[in-house]
DNA sequence: GACGTGATGTTTACACTGTACGCATGATAG
DNA sequence: CTATCATGCGTACAGTGTAAACATCACGTC
């Protein structure tokens, strides 16, 4: 038979829910260095093995919760066109990259967790690394829209996408690391750099 | 007495130097996740416990580490302006801006292990935080320079060069995470991103 | 010289980690 | 009923960071 088995008795993948629970909520405790596996278990309980049914390894299952944390990711930055990205504007791109920044001004471990080296190569595990391109698509298209528009300057989309993305990715960087000082929000504190990128993108003549 | 003691027979210190050489190289075989202090103590062929008689943990030594590539960073960066800073232009800024990277490219583990989460906070190893912001003065200096200038916009210089900082240190992070694709140096790839930089930076008349 | 002192190194020990292996259980297919 | 198979558990092992006790040896003071 070729149908997936479930259990009747117990919802299906009950112990990987719990066990993606327990590692979201220490992960936002201790941080992703600090992060074991046995705690999730604990966390979960279930035994020190059980994980291992349901992901390789350690690296697999904080590769599942990088996946959510770009889906998540990449759902926030589209909350900042809601009329759809073929519709953005210059106050809607704005808003996209506050959204990223709002992000991970909201759940900081995590967003560690998806840049640190923690997991080591995140083309190794599929989901993460289509999630994580899904995220992105719409910084490309976005840019794409504004350069039609005469907006923004010609070239490459996706070159213009890497430094939109490098400039946000390093604030947010530096920030969580407290390389940087300021007081207020994250948000707030990175509203002028957004002035400051928009500047560069525009058109030459603008 | 309040002279410190030394030995005579033996080079002072050649315990410490040794744990620091055998980490450097462990570090850029391994990564910093990967880094263990036995191993650390195997390779300066020294017992496990040594390293504690010159370092108070393991983060403690990861710290000094971090701590000698800040130093060899801000080396790096003033490369770009021989002259001194106070005599910085356009295309020194510019090498400013390469020689950055360039040390990233040079020395990748090094480089992740000074922003990664392994070191929980830079502001608790008073060396570190004195090197990592030593680097990042000239950066602000080089853009006071420009400032005065005319060629870089007004407002508080603290504020361009973060935004300065956020460019590179973000282009360099996805660039080691593997998250950007492309070919060639990671020098080259970064020179596109100089330009959009500057154009954000220069007076909105010019 | 003798002697205490303090810096340095080693050995041992403990709690903890990731995970390989084998067994128990219970739902389902035949 | 029986065989199978997904799922959970207990045990075991190598490796980790580091606390504690002990050994060694250069040095300052007598």
């Amino acid at each position: 038979m070729a149908q997936p088995l479930r259990r009747t008795t117990e919802a299906p993948q009950a112990t990987r829910d719990a066990c993606i629970a327990a590692a979201h909520a220490l992960l936002d405790e201790v941080g992703p260095e600090q992060l074991s596996l046995r705690a999730v278990a604990r966390g979960a309980g279930v035994s020190s093995m059980a994980p291992y049914r349901h992901f390789e390894s350690k690296e697999a299952l904080l590769a599942e919760l990088a996946r959510q944390g770009f889906a998540e990711l990449g759902a926030s930055v589209r909350e900042g066109c809601p009329n759809g990205v073929h519709l953005v504007d210059f106050d809607q791109f704005r808003a996209m990259a506050e959204c990223y920044v709002a992000f991970a001004e909201r759940r900081p471990a995590l967003y560690r967790l998806m840049f640190s080296g923690v997991i080591s190569d995140h083309r190794a595990h599929e989901a993460l690394w289509r999630d994580s391109r899904w995220s992105f698509e719409v910084v490309i298209a976005a840019i794409e829209v504004l350069q039609k528009d005469g907006r923004f300057r010609e070239g490459r989309a996706i070159e213009l996408a890497l430094h939109v993305w490098s400039v946000m990715h390093g604030f947010v960087s530096l920030e969580l690391d407290r390389l940087m000082g300021g007081r207020g929000s994250m948000v707030e504190r990175f509203r002028p750099h957004i002035d400051l990128l928009l500047h560069g993108l525009c058109s030459p003549t603008e």
